[in-house]
DNA sequence: CTGAAAGCGCTTACAG
DNA sequence: CTGAAAGCGCTTACAG
């Protein structure tokens, strides 16, 4: 039954290959091949060796080996995703979860298996060691704040497959990406501030440096000058997360702050410094201040507010991405391999006019 | 640079192959793999030998093709993951997402990718389809309520190394898992109740008959047994999720009925119909009634109560089934395949003794 | 209509 | 210490 081996190579488990088929139906193993291939290419085949092959196949059970198929036909109907970062977050409220929502719908709908690449524990994320085996899917997804440039640009070089969750320019026009548009966004949530008559705002952001925060610093900056305020009248405060008090607040509400615009990021820290102050100063939104998020808040819990701000369609740019990469994958005609799409404006109940009492 | 490719074979990208350090190097293709892999088996390989090799490797850029070291090695470090529905549930709250985590986790550890089989939309779940591509990975991880026996029953003939989420004896004591033990915690839940004053229970469970379901009910059963109730005391009623409404719930506690016992599955049919009719009817517990789960509420929405009922170790049991698995792969001597954690009770509030108010 | 042959990129006995 | 060769299981020109 099972072939004795007494060469080098192989698993030679107990499954049958082409080569069994071939010898129970008397056929060679390309004759197998073609049958089992759904015969394209219009290859005319003689109905009884057809049948004869189909029957051994089933006989047998025969299963394809899709390593070998991918070995030679050179697709694998794999699609890599890449996070940088687990990609099950711990916390299930994690931002990165609507994206993946997107990519597995469409994954499934586009016919692709997905690959997650795991950063082993021993290595740090983003290493040589895992982005060693990205190759092995037909494409791959990256979602994360930062780009490798060096390592992207040798795929990019390659013509290996891929696309960014996120803008990302810093490849130039090289690295194909479906990013959100953070910038009309932004200035949009400015502008609305301004209309129910806040003179005097803040933006609160964090310390990295990634598009998606220079972005949404651009928009408020266009908003703040659409709106025709003063520089300083709209000012850019970064943040560690600890360093905002109670205290701290106060005293911007004293020197005649109305609003505060914090940055959305996967881990919120902008929000969350804010929100923690405020409730420790008893300070509440929107009637002490008003409080706009640059995004939307992706943890649902009952009980927290529904802040202002504007939604990122999130699963859609999942979609967007699979079917791009899909396109790049089957070497489709190019087309725009830079993707923009829209937000949605949340109206949320964080924001109102400016509190009356003026110091 | 990119050699004229004139045969029928292969992607051949751009990019470098052991064949072409080989050449740079002045060695053969078989040097260049020993070196490569870090010449395990003790072959020595003189070092000048050893650094032009590298050399090559580095200035060329080469990356290993998992796919060929797989067909011939064997191997390729990956995991598959079935799950039978989408991985990534559109329900964020979803009760496979624990297991999920613990999956990756454990599979970052060992080192090992993993592949999320998707269930293209157009083939039903469980699918042939679907199930032949299993074998690219390693091994398999299944997470579901049932078992396509003639599948699994194909794989375990063949030797493919595969671990089941959850207790499953459909196929005796070939197929390995991971599960919970169901029986215990529920029966103890039955205890507590039975403690605390109540000699009426009711325990409602969805239709679908699954290992899960089967063992919850035969603990139910236990626990009534330990408490020496007659059977009458301790009906079992199943649910389709429209059967229950206000005054059906009304009716049973007319009949004297003073805890209502839920099974908790991925749906949550059971417990969400009692507690929206509970709602509807105005009902509270444990004041008017009782109730428990037989399981834990994955969703932490803010606002819910804490259910009576026990934890199921999911991320645990998501890592101990990694490390089956991996053991599985790498042809561990055998140890026990099929394994049984244990749940931890939890108090919650929604639990307490029988209302005064007797009719 | 069918088969012999080459090749995908790698690993592993085997023979110098 | 190094290389020629076979093989993993499949696909695809090419030649009957």
């Amino acid at each position: 039954m099972s072939p004795g081996r007494k060469s080098a190579a192989g698993p030679r488990t107990g499954r049958p290959r082409q080569a069994d088929i071939a010898r129970l139906a008397g056929v060679s193993q390309t004759t197998v091949s073609l049958v089992l291939n759904g015969n394209k290419a219009g290859i005319a085949i003689a109905d009884d060796t057809r049948e004869r092959v189909l029957s051994a196949a089933t006989s047998l059970g025969y299963v394809p080996d899709p390593i070998a198929r991918r070995l030679s036909h050179g697709q694998n109907n794999i699609l890599g995703l890449y996070t940088f970062t687990a990609t099950f977050p711990t916390n299930v409220q994690h931002s990165y979860y609507p994206f993946l929502v997107g990519v597995e719908e469409e994954a499934a709908h586009q016919g692709y298996d997905l690959l997650l690449f795991t950063s082993s524990s021993t290595s740090e994320a983003g290493s040589q060691d895992v982005l060693n085996r990205i190759r092995l899917a037909d494409g791959c997804l990256f979602l994360g704040r930062h780009v490798p440039e060096e390592t992207m640009s040798r795929f990019l070089d390659d013509g290996y497959p891929l696309v960014y969750i996120g803008r990302h320019d810093e490849l130039g026009t090289r690295l194909p990406y479906v990013g959100a548009d953070y910038v009309s966004a932004s200035a949009e949530v400015v502008s609305r501030l301004v209309e129910l008559g806040h003179r005097r705002l803040i933006y609160v952001r964090e310390n990295d440096d990634a598009p998606a925060s220079m972005d949404r610093e651009a928009g408020f900056r266009a908003g703040r000058i659409g709106a025709k305020l003063r520089p300083q009248a709209a000012q850019v405060v970064r943040t560690d997360g600890a360093d905002i008090d109670p205290d701290r607040l106060r005293g911007w509400l004293a020197d005649g702050i109305t609003a505060i615009v914090a940055e959305e990021t996967d881990t919120d820290i902008a929000l969350n410094a804010i929100e923690s102050a405020a409730r420790a100063a008893r300070l509440r939104y929107p009637d002490d201040f008003s409080l706009a998020l640059l995004g939307n808040r992706v943890d649902r819990s009952a009980g927290l507010p529904v802040l202002s701000g504007f939604s990122v369609p999130r699963r859609e740019m999942g979609r967007t991405a699979v079917r791009s990469l899909a396109g790049l994958v089957a070497g489709e005609p190019h087309q725009e391999n830079r993707k923009i799409v829209a937000c949605q404006a949340i109206a949320g109940e964080t924001v109102g006019p400016p509190p009356r009492s003026k110091s």
